[in-house]
DNA sequence: ACTATAAATGTAAGCGCTTACATAATTAAA
DNA sequence: TTTAATTATGTAAGCGCTTACATTTATAGT
């Protein structure tokens, strides 16, 4: 692999020089950039990115942190994150947490000992004090779906409890009163604020709050069944069930269908997150949209603009409004 | 940020005696090892990969370069890859191509510049020679889902034909004989693999391909939509569909839906691929099982064993068999 | 105690770039 | 022309590590 060396020498100008034109930061002759491109061509020169990074101390290159590297909703975030980085010529590393603290730290610290020049951290499980840490080392960050009071404007977040909100007043706005709870696991900051946003819409409707007809599931296809299964073997006497986000919806969907019941007849369904398959559901999910591929593009930008000075500012938004998206899955009680 | 200057300094030490209980590859004695473990957590020093990688021509990191970043079956090819590897102690760098030729290039050349160790490649778009090329310049690749003649043991594949085959004999054991077909677009080598074992079965059980009853799609729910409505328009005289994956197949039964046909009574539909939601469908999806997850974990332990030698070489495997998987979707044809 | 060996540590030359600073070439002004 | 101001290029010192080689120190054998 040809060193830029070797092109100097081809070129017959200093490594300077070619530095300068790979760079265009500084004026060349048109002369010799050409006689530089030429050299380049000839040898099949491709800058090694690492002595660059080596040598300038910035990378051109953004960590992406995000929990999993699978599921629609991670999908998301990544594509929408990465192809707005990369129409910016920068390049997204990617690495996963596993929502576990010590998991998410070790991905962190392998982006910054890739000398990423910011990070978009999705971090769940990690303290604020850390995340603290990282900026006193003049560590770029930016968090999606995590608030930090002292950290607002590094915070992309969704008003998860407007969401949790909005959907158990939909139920209840079509007669239900009965109304069970699937939840995302509790330590995630989000699960607890849809929750928060479910009791209350629970209670400015009165109604009080039954913890036996709330399950804690981990956001997986498969807690949604769990979590149906169980409600239902306590306390069935629920007509509308609010899972925390479109997977555990369509298991309940599932078991609900494996006892019998009909949706959105015998029990309505509502999910969040709105992913792309909750369209493709039967029935079609009423979910709450959660607009994460907005939100990534929004870290995008604040990427660009602070860091790289590269976009003439676009207004950062940070707390995102969900909306309800109204499908098939949620019907009226029937008084019957 | 500490630099192995400072540690040495803090140490009483060499920079090479430090550089040497970092990498532990020499014998260091007990106390000095000490005095340079003290300093270097005193200091809070993190190596820095950069200048790591540049001298010792080696990153730790091996490269992943996928199609897309969403969508369930990269998710978990993706997700795969990482856990092994990273339980390795290795760190994964995922660039997407998005079947491009250009962008494949690009995120590839990325890759290479960022001097990962070797490559993990879902290269859909770019050239054999390309590929080929890359080898002549000592760059470590293994190839997932594409099969390359002359380079046979760089590549991990699915036999896509014979799952193409599975799908529509199962069909064809249930007595359907009019068969329509949603094929993935015929760029892509998997989906005119599969469309081959299509027509094989077709062919074996003496029916004849019909044109007419065959849809190109793009892999994406709303082709499988478009798919159906447009063969259905057309020669609405199919009693099963197969669909070249199972987020077409999703699109397909929603649309057949909404033209009021019961599935399986009425139309009988299989996917490919076997993703999570796939049995969250309703009716729960027919499929043929792709082992992603496995064929990511072997590309993983291929480069641990050949690129790092620090895997007990697992005999790896280059073609993977599909099998169908069984549910509610297909069902037998009734004479009526 | 005295070598012969082995083990531990140090020295210094890179890895392939960027960039401050110095120098040379060009242009404009007088 | 000369000189001053610009513009283009070169020189060389790093960036933070690794590693061959040299040197020193410890261990064992006699």
């Amino acid at each position: 692999m040809a060193t830029i060396y070797e092109v100097s020498k081809a070129a017959g100008v200093s490594l300077a020089t070619v530095s300068r034109v790979i760079n265009g930061n500084a004026r060349v002759s048109e002369r010799t950039k050409e006689k530089v491109h030429k050299a380049m061509a000839e040898l099949g020169y491709k800058p090694n990115a690492i002595a660059q990074s080596l040598a300038s101390n910035r990378s051109n290159s953004v960590g992406l942190l995000v929990s999993e590297l699978h599921g629609s909703f991670f999908g998301d975030m990544m594509s929408s994150i990465e192809s707005m980085l990369r129409d910016a010529g920068k390049h997204v590393v990617i690495t996963a947490g596993h929502s576990e603290a010590e998991k998410e730290k070790q991905a962190i610290e392998f982006l910054i000992s890739r000398r990423c020049d910011a990070l978009i951290l999705n971090a769940e499980a990690v303290s604020e004090e850390y995340l603290k840490s990282l900026l006193d080392n003049n560590i770029e960050i930016i968090l999606i779906n995590r608030n930090i009071e002292s950290l607002q404007e590094r915070c992309i977040v969704l008003d998860n409890q407007l969401g949790g909100y909005l959907a158990t007043k939909a139920a209840i706005e079509q007669g239900h009163r009965n109304i069970a709870y699937i939840s995302g696991p509790h330590f995630k900051e989000d699960a607890q604020q849809r929750l928060a946003g479910h009791k209350q819409a629970l209670e400015e409707a009165g109604i009080s709050f039954d913890s036996s007809l709330c399950f804690e599931g981990g956001y997986h296809e498969s807690e949604g069944q769990d979590g149906f299964n169980a409600l239902f073997k306590q306390n069935n006497t629920f007509t509308a069930l609010i899972c925390a986000n479109d997977e555990m919806a369509s298991g309940a969907m599932t078991a609900a269908r494996e006892h019998g019941l009909s949706i959105p007849n015998e029990l309505s369904i509502i999910g969040f997150d709105n992913v792309l398959f909750a369209r493709y559901l039967y029935p079609k999910l009423t979910t709450v949209d959660n607009p994460i591929a907005k939100m990534g593009e929004m870290a995008a930008n604040w990427v660009l603009s602070n860091i790289y000075n590269t976009k003439t500012s676009t207004p950062i938004n940070h707390l995102f409004k969900p909306e309800l998206i109204i499908r098939d899955s949620l019907g009226a009680l029937h008084a019957d």
